[in-house]
DNA sequence: ATACGGACTTAGTACTTATACT
DNA sequence: AGTATAAGTACTAAGTCCGTAT
């Protein structure tokens, strides 16, 4: 159902695409001088080569609060009987008893896992006695997480005000760094509290205890002159260092994957910024070499040789956005494509079918070129399901080439191109002058969410989707009984004022005028909104929005168009935006 | 050549806060 | 004022890509 809801929507987009492009006149790329100057924040010198920072000073993360042992109340049962548990193994069954209601405990990977790390917790007695999941009970413990919750939320407003103003307070004191010489804020000041690790997909380590994280896991990055952090009374850091060629200020090794963790900065710091910035640059700067790239590719699916055949068919992917990336893409299985001679009415479709980053599904079924069906036959010729399609190539070897073909050129910045390109193309075919400002936002949610079904971006509908669809609906109903009565009125004040044509009747007509155009803008929204709620039922649009859109096309546009840039970005994306808000540019071309 | 680890970006969902409604 | 819903943010898993060791 999805799928097919998607693939239409796709079909549709690809249509959009063949809007003829106007060419676009723009500055020299990855010129800074191109850009309206404003401010020093985000023009100040630049540092040498790799180097992120000659200050950094912080406080370390904060630690998540102790276990709190259960009250005597609590209690949890092994074979009906009641069982004081120790407190390690208490604090792990809390973990497992706070998720009851989750789908999670019904998976047997999930419950395998819990088990066998729980009782890595327990006292040898306890393991005695402690042999079967089946036999736990843990009711009782989820009922008082259950009341913990809902005794929160029927806090008073003192009580509310009481944990915000704690919750700031803590923010101000380890939410903050000083990155030479400015105060910029912190990503993730928080160590991950313990708990069972839930990973996405059929994870086959899911339900494994993830560890509390220590001081002494934590590795603390900070200029030597800087007022170090201290760790916690009794504790020591794992190593205190001082690299700044890097962005972290703290790390761990997570006990699930022993992948490192760290604790970087918000994205609305200069640092992210300006990477940002730059990510966007290259983009930018492959729009004059994208022509070249693609005749290039074209000419090689004709290679003698099946290493560039195979590199020249995987490159038309990642551009076609059919592969996120050289990973997924060098990945891809015979098992995962499938070739139609004939299908849609289209002639060499191929059917791709594969579980993507999040194990999201990617579902698609494109049209291609001749030359690319015909190699594709042949790679998958004499070969299982479980092979390689492309069993020459490597991300390395792909990657490799990119560099040679354009400075900085990843299989990611393909994404970003053609994203952003996307957008300012369907904000052109969309967007019309005389429009509401309700009408042009529609029109910018489109051409988003364009973008988003372009990269595979979705999201589950949500569980109150129908509910809130339904009382929308009433909403208009009950906005278009207004206008009808409205309307009504109107007529009626008309006719009085042809009968009395006196300055009396006249107010009262331009009063009903009024009325009635106030009731038809406040209807005109609101079928806007529910349009594009139905649109946005299962499209995800943030990730593009945040990631992938250069956001001077959007800025520029808002400009254009006199929509307010807060209809657009909210208050944090805005600060996320900051250097380009900060750029100004109405005439901002990607 | 390949494997692996480190650093940083991208991703969906869980949770919190703001706003609309009664 | 209290509740329901929508909007916005926090969280952390899962990617990419690079450099280095094997």
């Amino acid at each position: 159902m999805r799928v097919v809801r998607l693939l239409r929507l796709r079909a549709a987009l690809t249509l959009l695409r063949e809007v003829p492009r106007r060419l676009a006149s723009r500055g020299v790329p990855g010129s800074r001088r191109t850009q309206k100057g404003s401010g020093t924040r985000w023009e100040e010198e630049k540092r040498e080569d790799g180097v992120k920072w000659r200050q950094l000073e912080h406080k370390g993360p904060y630690f998540a609060p102790p276990y709190e042992p259960l009250p005597d109340g609590v209690c949890f049962f092994y074979d009906g009987k009641p069982m004081r548990l120790s407190v390690k193994a208490e604090e792990v069954a809390t973990f497992y008893g706070r998720m009851l209601d989750h789908e999670y405990t019904t998976k047997e990977v999930f419950r395998k896992n819990f088990f066998n790390d729980w009782r890595k917790e327990m006292t040898v007695e306890e393991r005695e006695v402690i042999k079967s999941l089946d036999k736990c009970d843990f009711t009782e413990i989820h009922r008082y997480f259950v009341d913990k919750a809902a005794a929160r939320k029927v806090l008073t407003r003192e009580e509310k005000q009481k944990l915000k103003e704690e919750a700031e307070k803590l923010q101000q004191e380890f939410g903050y760094c000083i990155l030479d010489g400015h105060r910029e804020k912190i990503g993730n000041f928080k160590t991950e509290p313990p708990g069972l690790f839930r990973g996405r997909g059929d994870h086959p380590k899911m339900g494994m205890l993830k560890r509390r994280v220590m001081p002494e896991d934590v590795v603390i990055n900070c200029s030597r002159d800087s007022k170090i952090p201290k760790p916690p009374a009794g504790h020591q850091w794992k190593e205190v260092r001082s690299d700044n060629t890097v962005m972290w200020l703290a790390a761990w090794t997570e006990s699930i994957q022993n992948t490192i963790k760290y604790v970087m900065l918000n994205p609305c710091s200069k640092l992210k910024g300006e990477k940002a910035w730059q990510k966007f640059e290259t983009a930018r700067r492959l729009r004059g070499f994208v022509d070249e790239i693609r005749s290039q590719y074209q000419a090689d699916w004709k290679s003698q040789e099946m290493k560039t055949r195979q590199r020249a068919v995987a490159l038309y992917f990642i551009d076609k956005g059919e592969a996120a990336d050289t990973v997924g893409c060098c990945s891809l299985r015979v098992e995962h494509v499938q070739l139609h001679p004939e299908a849609d009415g289209c002639q060499h479709v191929v059917e791709f079918d594969f579980l993507g980053k999040d194990s999201i599904r990617y579902y698609n079924r494109v049209p291609v070129e001749k030359p690319v069906y015909k190699n594709l036959q042949l790679f998958m010729k004499n070969k299982d399901p479980q092979d390689d399609l492309f069993d020459r190539l490597t991300t390395t070897s792909l990657n490799k080439h990119l560099h040679e073909l354009m400075d900085g050129l990843t299989a990611k910045v393909f994404r970003t191109y053609n994203a952003s390109v996307t957008l300012q193309e369907q904000l052109r075919a969309l967007t019309r002058a005389e429009d509401s400002i309700a009408a042009k936002i529609l029109s910018y949610n489109r051409a988003n969410r364009a973008v988003a079904i372009l990269c595979n971006h979705q999201r589950a509908t949500s569980s109150t989707f129908e509910k809130s669809m339904q009382n929308l609906q009433t909403k208009i109903q009950v906005k278009k009984e207004q206008v009808a009565e409205a309307r009504a009125e109107l007529r009626k004040a008309r006719a009085e004022h042809k009968a009395q044509g006196d300055g009396k009747s006249r107010s009262v007509l331009e009063k009903k005028r009024r009325l009635l155009e106030k009731l038809q803008e406040q209807l005109a929204w609101l079928s806007v909104q529910a349009t594009d709620k139905e649109e946005n039922k299962q499209v995800a649009l943030n990730t593009s929005k945040l990631n992938y859109l250069d956001p001077r096309i959007s800025i520029a546009w808002c400009k254009r168009f006199r929509v307010p840039v807060e209809k657009i970005y909210s208050k944090t994306q805005r600060e996320r935006f900051a250097w380009a808000l900060a750029m100004g540019g109405e005439d901002f071309e990607f």
